[in-house]
DNA sequence: CTAACTGTAACATGACAAGTAGTACAGTTG
DNA sequence: CAACTGTACTACTTGTCATGTTACAGTTAG
């Protein structure tokens, strides 16, 4: 389920935080939903246990997770919110980005297209 | 001119090579143009003139300069070129934060808002 | 030619983040 | 009780980044 790219220059423990978190803003996780445990999900991806932690515990910080020493992690109630919250304030990211292509000479009916495509795609997922 | 954030992630020698690419593109360097000394670059930006060597010769593997010992660096014929096409390429990174923002529930206004402003503030530069 | 500049190369060093390895403790569940 | 769960801690290895320093060779202006 989970996919890590260990050529990529952002660390393992952030690619799983980021992995879940796309799950729980898709729908894959919802509220209540448990977790795998930090061990299973180690064995699963050939990772150590230690770095599965570190992503856990980031998320219950952030409060996308809450943990239970015996009982497992859980999707936190407000995850979802959270979650839309800090990405929303992902405008001036995009502003960014934007900048370059239009530098770089892409054509705004190209641009216009990718916008279009991205909410067709996700037309339904977002409520 | 070249400004370094020092609390950033991203390495300070590709701070470096990224701000010059982005004087190319914007013409601020154009082909020809002599780019400031190893050492006169490091004093002004108070860096160790290994640390600006590995930019500039990162540049010169990409082509996007030419650098001669004695001599200096200088842009290459083709790097406006050479930036176009590998920042044609990040369309599909674009789609990723797209959808990202789509699922975290903004508007299509709101986006299409946005590329209107990238537009509206390149238009003089893109040719 | 000389002096002052240029890029290039090589080495040692320190700092830091990431990840691994191993062990241990405490709570939960069946 | 046994098997699971998350948590904590220390030690170690690795890789990257940046610095400090020295040296060499080519170019240019005087």
């Amino acid at each position: 389920m989970i996919n890590i790219n260990y050529m990529s220059r952002t660390p393992v423990y952030e690619q799983i935080i980021e992995q879940i978190e796309n799950f729980v803003l898709v729908g894959v996780y919802k509220s209540g939903d448990k977790l795998p445990s930090v061990r299973s999900l180690s064995i699963e991806l050939s990772i150590n246990p230690n770095t599965i932690q570190k992503a856990y515990s980031e998320l219950d910080r952030k409060g996308i997770t809450s943990s239970v020493p015996g009982r497992g992690s859980f999707v936190s109630d407000n995850a979802l919110g959270i979650l839309k919250e800090n990405n929303r304030s992902r405008l001036d990211e995009l502003m960014g980005l934007l900048s370059k292509l239009v530098i770089a000479g892409v054509s705004y009916a190209e641009i216009i297209s990718c916008v279009d495509d991205a909410f067709k795609y996700c037309t339904d997922k977002a409520e």
